[in-house]
DNA sequence: TCGCATTGTATCGTACTATGATACAATGTC
DNA sequence: GACATTGTATCATAGTACGATACAATGCGA
């Protein structure tokens, strides 16, 4: 359910940080679930259990998670995550999808296929949208 | 026209091949132009030229810019720039796509208001659509 | 042609980070 | 209370970010 590349040049703790992120988003694991050990998940992937941990923690930092010895892992509810100052919120997540953006448009990509391309990841996070390739 | 944040996580050098990425994908600056001299550009923001020139080789290396000694750094024609595999190039994108898409669905924000941002970001990329916020 | 300014590049040092091996501490179970 | 399970802390090592400084190539004017 989590893949994680080693050969990218974005840290592992990062990519796991991100994977969970989405899992959460998408509601593919949801408030009061548990996570695996981080031995577990650790061994898993083939990567240090330190890292699991550290991504645990930044997500726990964060308000996503919440961890204890003895008991594990689990995603906190949606109405308990600060999310922090609305304008750097804003801000961060414009950057966000400009270099997304940005980064398709420079790889050829036309605006049809991009926006195909976000609408199905939209689909998959909000659900079906009404007014996107309606079947006959 | 370029801002970084000293105070951000992400590299300096990084941000600065984001902003410069974006420059390029928005037309803002097209084949041919010049860029700032290394040391201009890093007295302007207030950091080592070696940042700058590790941006500047970073996207040369990927074949948006061009360096020379003497002569200065120019943006690239289109037509010259190997993309890479195709099937990596989509997958970054996803990526990238899905971790800005999660990161709005978590700040809160409905379908319809990160549709918006997305829209509005696109149209400053490739221009305005015909669908969307037609005025009366 | 020569001297010099301009521009990118290479070298080196310092602080920090990412990852891992290992040991520790808290919680639950029998 | 003994032990397994789980997250956490400590330490070491390799790599990276950033900066100060020196070098090399190009172009221009005297």
């Amino acid at each position: 359910m989590i893949s994680i590349s080693l050969a990218s040049d974005v840290p592992i703790h990062d990519q796991l940080v991100a994977e969970i992120r989405r899992l959460i988003a998408a509601g593919t694991i949801a408030a009061g679930d548990e996570l695996p050990p981080v031995r577990q998940l650790a061994a898993d992937l083939g990567i240090n259990l330190n890292t699991v941990a550290r991504a645990y923690r930044d997500l726990t930092d964060a308000g996503l998670l919440s961890s204890s010895r003895g008991r594990g892992t689990v995603v906190m509810s949606g109405t308990e995550r600060p999310t922090g100052e609305p304008a750097q919120v804003r801000r961060r997540i414009e950057s966000s999808i400009s270099s997304a953006l940005s980064d398709a448009k420079l790889a050829g990509l036309s605006r049809d296929q991009t926006r195909d391309l976000i609408n199905t990841m939209m689909a998959r996070l909000w659900g079906p949208s009404c007014e996107e390739g309606a079947s006959p």
